[in-house]
DNA sequence: AGACGATCGTACAACGTTGTAACACCGGTG
DNA sequence: CACCGGTGTTACAACGTTGTACGATCGTCT
């Protein structure tokens, strides 16, 4: 059905292989042989077959990203951002969905789809830091997320402790001093919720003032139910709070709503912050205050840093990548006029 | 590096041809050898080659799927839908963004990435109706959508009008008469917007109510902030009205946004009923009456007419798809104690 | 006992591409 | 005039797989 090599030679009159070497700007063809091949291709609309390239190449011009779930908006602002930055570089992106199930995280690195792609972002969510050595592949492979450090792969990241610390004094400077956190895990020490959470403490430290666990509370997964959740939980635990840290701004819409259900005031009686700077936050009532965890350069390192072992091998040494944070100071946090 | 047919012969000490019998399930393969094969297959952890299964095939186990931006809540879903639904049956999912341009989504149709995959699921914005001919492609395509009705192959999509009417009755059976639709464009007659419009049309008709203009709403895209612009363009109008059809949710909730600033009581003052029924809609405060408009059924389908095209060609007739669609009753158009 | 059928294994070609090596041809040079 | 370097083209092999055609072996039936 479509033009192959042989088509197009046959029409230019040469042999396939001299099409083959115009197709690939090989040196040593005549100007006018070029042309000829040239007028031959556009006349079929010849188009070099990808599958035999890749057999021959052992390339498929293909990137894995696999992630928990293109449902949760901050999965599919990097799927976006991804699939933008490969396009430049002439990449497709496959997607893959873990649901953040340690088995078929386990899958995605071993399993046979694998041989689509000539390499991996991988966004664990079931696997911990203690699994780091089932990271150790023999196909290019670069770590995005919170889940596991001292895997032997690249690892691109955000600052997750000194944005969530910076988060936390955002709220001090506005003079609270009960300042709430949502959405903790018990017991974890590394992974989002543990490190935002050391950012906190590391605030709270600085500025001198208590820990207070009645402030913290846990939550399951990041969603906004679980924050109203949390909310409520903190509500009946009847401890004072002027302001909340949200681990992530689902979390903070969803205790947001809660808040106003129950006749607080914000930013007046409680100012909050979330973290990840979604888009709903910027039309939420009032606007969310949050940190923008730089997640487009996040996307676009993570692709040229997996290119760049793709052409290159494993040679060079394993890199750890951060994006740079921006606190994002919406309604929910403004500064309030002085009380007389 | 990795295994191959022969390596997996060698070591089982047959021909490798006969190991490609074993992988394939060829009759005539004795259960001794089928045995001594298999263990050799274990012992080197032997994957037959994709790449070279597909250039003999001329199957590559791919489908691609073209969308706007998966930004968008409505897309992200879509895609996570249509990636489950490729992975039951053992296939991938290529994402292609086309940000919703008209050169980019023609670019979709005859790119070279194209032949990364089998087929091609696609959901266009800037193509219109009369580019219907331009899906005359030679590869299997299923469209999405409301953009192209007329075009030459299977169509997956919603029942806009019929939904829209649905909802809008919705509003009517509240007992309220003046209803206003945000999130018009101007002169569309197919497309999300001029179908659900003529849906809400269509129910006004059957109530005898009369259409006035004045309730009537453009906007451009639709996204939160365009709905937050079209209720104050509506408020500035100074037209009564006691309920609101939003055409998508990301509308509703930023009309929602405003009408709580400017003190209207929702669903007191003005119900409002949206349509998509993304997951911000049960959240907000109140929470959003909307419209499920089968998007799993769609996906599933979508994936399902694809696979088939693709193992059939193209001898069958094309089909047209339709989800069914369903009233979600949420706090927005709560029904109200009856008033002395 | 010889022939034939059933059962299993193997050699070869092809999918479309690209790298390598070898081959023709040309003008120029000794 | 023979030889050589440079230039353009061609033949061959390989990437790893699978289908087809054929070959071998064994048992069974006449």
């Amino acid at each position: 059905m479509t033009a192959t090599l042989r088509d197009v030679a046959r029409l230019a009159g040469v042999s396939f292989k001299t099409v083959s070497n115009v197709v690939n700007d090989h040196p040593y063809v005549s100007d006018t042989t070029r042309a000829k091949v040239q007028a031959a291709i556009d006349e079929l609309g010849y188009r070099p077959n990808r599958q035999a390239r890749s057999l021959r190449s052992g390339r498929t011009g293909a990137i894995g990203l696999a992630v928990p779930e293109l449902s949760l908006a901050y999965f599919a602002q990097l799927a976006d951002e991804v699939i933008t930055a490969a396009e430049q570089r002439d990449v497709v992106v496959v997607i893959e969905q873990t649901g953040g199930d340690r088995r078929r995280e386990l899958d995605v690195l071993t399993g046979s789809r694998r041989q689509m792609t000539d390499g991996l972002l991988f966004s664990p969510l079931g696997l911990s830091n203690d699994d780091g050595g089932l990271l150790a592949v023999d196909f290019p492979l670069v770590l995005l997320g919170e889940r596991i450090f001292d895997g032997p792969v690249d690892h691109v990241t955000m600052e997750n402790v000194d944005a969530a610390r910076a988060a936390t004094e955002h709220l001090l400077d506005l003079g609270r001093r009960r300042v709430a956190a949502l959405g903790a895990h018990e017991g974890e020490v590394i992974g989002s919720a543990g490190l935002r959470l050391r950012g906190y403490r590391a605030a709270l430290e600085a500025r001198g003032i208590a820990y207070d666990e009645a402030l913290v509370v846990d939550a399951g997964p990041w969603h906004r139910i679980n924050g109203a959740e949390a909310m409520r939980a903190l509500l009946e635990r009847g401890v004072e709070f002027d302001a909340v840290f949200a681990l992530n701004d689902e979390l903070a819409l969803g205790a947001l709503r809660v808040m106003q259900e129950e006749g607080i005031r914000v930013p007046a009686d409680v100012a909050i912050i979330g973290f990840d700077d979604v888009d709903e936050g910027k039309y939420s009532l009032p606007s969310l205050s949050t940190v923008d965890p730089g997640r487009r350069e996040i996307a676009r390192l993570a692709v040229e840093v997996l290119l760049e072992r793709i052409e290159n091998g494993s040679e060079a040494p394993r890199r750890e990548l951060r994006s740079a944070y921006r606190i994002v100071e919406r309604e929910s946090t403004a500064v309030l006029q002085p009380q007389g």
